[in-house]
DNA sequence: ATTCTTTGTTCAAACGTTTGAACAAAAGGG
DNA sequence: CCCTTTTGTTCAAACGTTTGAACAAAGAAT
């Protein structure tokens, strides 16, 4: 539309793209003082400082982070691996990360690995072919060998863990206490006056959900409860998986007053299930779910679960890769660091007032 | 750990990257060789690059992208702009999206523009800066001016809007038909009984929820149903904004039967008040909602509501691109791709079987 | 006035790949 | 057997930036 015409429309129209050569060539001067005077060298005089900045604004100059991070190996690009986006735990926690990131001239590079192995392989091999300063994951659920992780750690750049991570790559890692969480539920269910809690559990595989299941086997004892076999019930922990659960347990000759679901969306199955079997929330049945995904407090009764600070997760990931990032001294070595999870009281779970 | 030593260990431990130039060396052959043969070039022997291949491997050998990109002009790099992430239309639409470019080898830069107009403009400042061969945006529901997307087509390159585009961008577009979405739920609600039909309406400076406006004062109009100005509101559809909106219904002297929310979570709210007020739903207020979230299915009544085809969205968007990708020759022009969408009748609005 | 520093800039190489052109050798055609 | 075509490879430049080293000019110190 409005095609502004100034002294330099001419090689505005006619090059594709405004380089660095361009500007020198309007100032005469090399392409070098160009760059240095763009990142403000010491050496180079105000008045050409000036001067540059003015002509790449009027040549509307992008900088080419290729051809900068070709050169500089660098790339500015911060490659993370999500297990899946459709979780409000994840997207929460991405979102911090990329602001914080952002905030330091990073980009994100985003992949997710659907919680597959091979993709999450694939995933590390994009993304180191693209050049990243670095990467951040959290493991699939399937994931049991480590090998590809080796590979990020060979290039001797930054590898940062959040929520899955494992012992065994020696990184950096963020998460929370699923052990102690556990504990914090069971202490809140018998606080509130259960005697028989079941456990909805993840596979015991993966790191997170076995650590669950310790702590409500633990907490349990602390509490002086009888840990009875099949109250731990195994699964995947989807709306479906905990209806099956939670029919499972129904079907007990002697049922649970509590059930402690290590998932949301398997809290919200078995609260259905419950529901439908008009077995009164939480008078009978005391029910807490794990991740305080939206959909917990907006259901009826409102489900108890626990908040494991997804924003601070993100932005602490985030700054740790930028500390990684400065200490070039740095050698990777297991550092972890666990947050408190915060248990979230809902009706499902109030017995008492 | 395991350290394996094989007859190139040497290059292996001294080298930080194995670059095309190391196969070259090790086979005695040009790196124009070696690049060629890695491409599966015609003019090269079969038996030069299997050698290739085969070395290749054993370095570990991992092209870099930022240097083929800077020679070549692609970095097979796309930019997608996302609203947000924290909504599962948007996630699904890009797991699906990222899937489709990764199989023709295109990596995802991802960046939330977080429903600023500001941050909108400087993703597409930092996308254009890290050299995407495309862009693929979603509007926030600030932008009235699309000065920044010129930008983008200045560049030559791919832009495809999905879901909240504008036709005074002028480019592929994909997304579903709001105008008709209405009708759909309208017609939907006058055949199960409703003649006093509510709308808690997105704000009509947005286009999608103006359409949405649009067509279900039309749909009313066709079925001679009279249309009342209080019984439309307009407002940020926040479940709070859809518990205000309702409150103010139930306050009318003569209330709806029925309410068509033009989001999920408007409606959530307003089931709420709905259920805190003793209303029943669907008997009394009938109720729909927009967008499939995944709740909407989860609670009690299960809330019927508008599906957008995500998935397909998310697929198409991607196969447009690697259209517009393909033909030089194409210069952007406005042509939308427009999916119907589908109702999804839930018991939030079956007033008959 | 001579030497030493500081200041502002240029030179040239480098990052790792791709690619048009050139070239030699082998194969095919008459 | 000479000429043309095909095949397989090399040469060298290019992509746009950064960076150590070199250098000239000006200023400070002696």
């Amino acid at each position: 539309m409005l095609k502004r015409l100034n002294k330099y429309s001419n090689i505005l129209n006619m090059k594709k793209k405004t380089t660095i050569k361009d500007i020198a060539n309007v100032l005469k001067i090399t392409p070098s003082a160009v760059s240095r005077a763009l990142h403000n060298h010491p050496r180079i005089s105000d008045k050409t400082k000036e001067a540059v900045k003015k002509v790449a604004k009027e040549l509307e100059y992008q900088p080419n982070q290729l051809a900068s991070a070709l050169r500089s190996g660098k790339s500015k690009l911060v490659g993370v691996i999500v297990p899946r986006t459709n979780s409000y735990f994840f997207s929460s926690v991405v979102e911090n990360m990329e602001e914080e990131l952002n905030k330091k001239g990073y980009n994100v590079i985003f992949t997710q690995s659907n919680e597959s192995y091979d993709k999450e392989c694939r995933n590390i091999e994009t993304l180191l072919q693209t050049q990243v300063d670095g990467i951040i994951a959290s493991l699939t659920n399937e994931t049991v060998d480590f090998s590809h992780y080796e590979k990020i750690k060979a290039k001797e750049i930054p590898l940062i863990l959040y929520d899955r991570g494992d012992n065994d790559i020696g990184v950096d890692y963020i998460g929370i206490d699923d052990y102690k969480s556990s504990h914090i539920v069971v202490d809140h269910m018998v606080a509130q006056g259960c005697k028989r809690i079941a456990h909805i559990a993840g596979y015991r595989h993966t790191r997170i959900y076995n650590n669950r299941i310790r702590g409500y086997i633990d907490a349990l004892e602390k509490h002086n409860l009888p840990l009875e076999k099949e109250l731990i019930l195994e699964g995947d922990l989807t709306v479906e998986g905990g209806r099956q659960k939670m029919k499972e347990l129904l079907k007990l000759p002697k049922r649970p007053d509590g059930v402690y679901a290590a998932g949301d969306y398997a809290a919200l199955g078995a609260l259905q299930v419950l529901l439908e079997n008009n077995v009164k929330v939480p008078e009978e049945i005391a029910l807490v779910g794990f991740s305080n995904e939206p959909f917990t407090s907006l259901v009826t009764p409102a489900i108890s679960t626990i908040y494991q600070h997804n924003e601070e997760i993100g932005k602490l990931v985030a700054k740790q890769f930028l500390k990684r990032e400065k200490d070039k001294t740095w050698k990777p070595k297991l550092n972890k660091i666990i947050l408190d999870a915060e248990l979230i009281v809902r009706a499902s779970s109030k017995k008492k007032n």
